[in-house]
DNA sequence: GGTTTTGTGATTAATCGAGTTACCGTGCCC
DNA sequence: GGGCACGGTAACTCGATTAATCACAAAACC
């Protein structure tokens, strides 16, 4: 512990960004110190002091932390700005690189041939947004969204609505009233209606509610629907396309999968 | 192993994205699967299939595969696109939070009192840059800027350099010719020259070369001297501010620390 | 000169991930 | 029906990191 509230918030950013433990109270013991010792170091956060030095050298290494060396050495915590730009560097040339390796190597013989009545199942409310965002993109003749919470109507998706060719029929749901207004404000060339899907979010016998999420249906033959799990907050999806049966297959199969009921949250 | 060279590469950077060692592995082998059973990808990748399982769930929990609830399962990564731009939301997520914490977590009482005379060493190309920009922009009446390495010209320096208010007097220098007719190429403002800097370029005594970075001195009164270690291509810079005392006492320091012979790259 | 700091290195303990095996349910072929 | 390959889950072993201590040499301080 580190003393302050939100310190400790910031410890565990700063590991799942990649650094250890040790590293993490360091650089935060830093930044509340601007410069200070290792002896020092080791008083504000709960580190050793013999391996304050370990993590301070590959702070450093990763562009966190100047050094002084004098004796005793000194640290500081390079300037927040710089920091997060920093970080945001590595990552995003890790992602670029990353990128061309996979673009090199797609294809490896035959994909196993699949039915035509496809589900997936995903996870992720970022993954799920950009899946959204794509779909949006590709309608030809129809698209029908339902927002189920207001925590996902985010700027993208407004952007994304809003870029809908006019020739397009755009038909955006809301569960409530307010949420509605909220989306005409927002995409005033859409359609706006409320609900009408009362059965999806209700409660279902005496399992405890799922929220619904997102509903999309893209020219009748592309549909999305997702549910934010209470607790977790997370949001996982069912998406499926390219079948003539329409949509009641799939509303089958949404109940058939409990998507609708509880589902552990993924790990 | 996956067969293909750079599924290795990819491989290897997935897990610096924080991936484990059997969920890049999945990862990458349905990216050239299109879509695939457990099976058939333990085949691929030299994944265990009973692990199989576990890796994709937690691909699918982060929104980079999708999965077929079907008999058997088949999965199938998210498109390339969708799929760096999931990751970057994520990390640009964390970095944002983090942000935000340590903001609220400033100044724990005093930090140690220092010398008037401070050198600081620190490390990494993209840290090295950031700072570089940083006192680029804050210069009052003088930039002298020396260029040792090509790579080091990047289109952010540029836009840096050429951000320079036109009342204050830039000089840029390279190494070598076709680096100075390049930088005065991309920044027509700034007065150019060559070098004047072999002194600490050339090898000294028997140790092996390293190559000057960059020298940066702003006002008269802040430098910064960065040196590329050859093999690891690392970059390693001393930063001076403050002081009246003139380029001497650093350039001695400078010496002193070895920063110009051999230092052991940062773990 | 003696004593406290400072820094490095080695050592132990605990944690986590990689790799393996055992086991249950389901369909399929004999 | 009995066996058998397949699909899926869950336990366990082993090895590599990492967290946490300890021992010790070199400076700095009084």
């Amino acid at each position: 512990m580190d003393g302050t509230e939100s310190a400790e918030q910031a410890i565990e950013l700063l590991q799942q960004l990649g650094l250890k433990e040790y590293e993490a109270c360091c650089f935060v013991g830093l930044t509340r110190l601007d410069t200070g010792t290792a002896k020092r170091l080791s008083e504000i956060t709960e580190v050793p002091r013999t391996r304050v030095y370990d993590a301070i050298r590959m702070l450093e290494a990763q562009g966190l932390v100047e050094i002084q060396h004098s004796s005793p050495q000194r640290f500081r915590a390079v300037p927040l700005g710089e920091a997060t730009e920093t970080l945001r560097d590595q990552y995003e040339e890790r992602v670029e690189r990353l990128s061309q390796s996979l673009e090199d190597v797609e294809a490896v013989g035959e994909g196993d041939e699949s039915p035509v009545q496809q589900v997936w199942a995903m996870a992720g409310r970022d993954a799920i947004e950009n899946r959204t965002n794509q779909l949006l993109g590709q309608a030809d003749d129809e698209i029908v969204f339902v927002v189920g919470d207001g925590s996902l109507l985010t700027e993208e998706l407004i952007d994304s609505l809003n870029a809908v060719p006019s020739d397009i029929e755009l038909l955006v749901g809301a569960l409530t009233e307010p949420l509605e207004a909220e989306i005409r404000r927002g995409v005033p060339e859409a359609t706006t209606f409320v609900s009408g899907l009362e059965w999806l979010h209700g409660e279902r016998a005496t399992e405890e509610a799922t929220a619904i999420g997102r509903l999309l249906l893209v020219d009748r033959s592309t549909i999305l629907v997702s549910s934010i799990v209470p607790e977790s907050k997370e949001e996982q999806a069912i998406f499926g396309e390219g079948f003539g049966n329409g949509l009641v297959v799939i509303a089958r199969r949404l109940m058939a999968q409990g998507l609708l009921g509880t589902r552990d949250p993924a790990q």
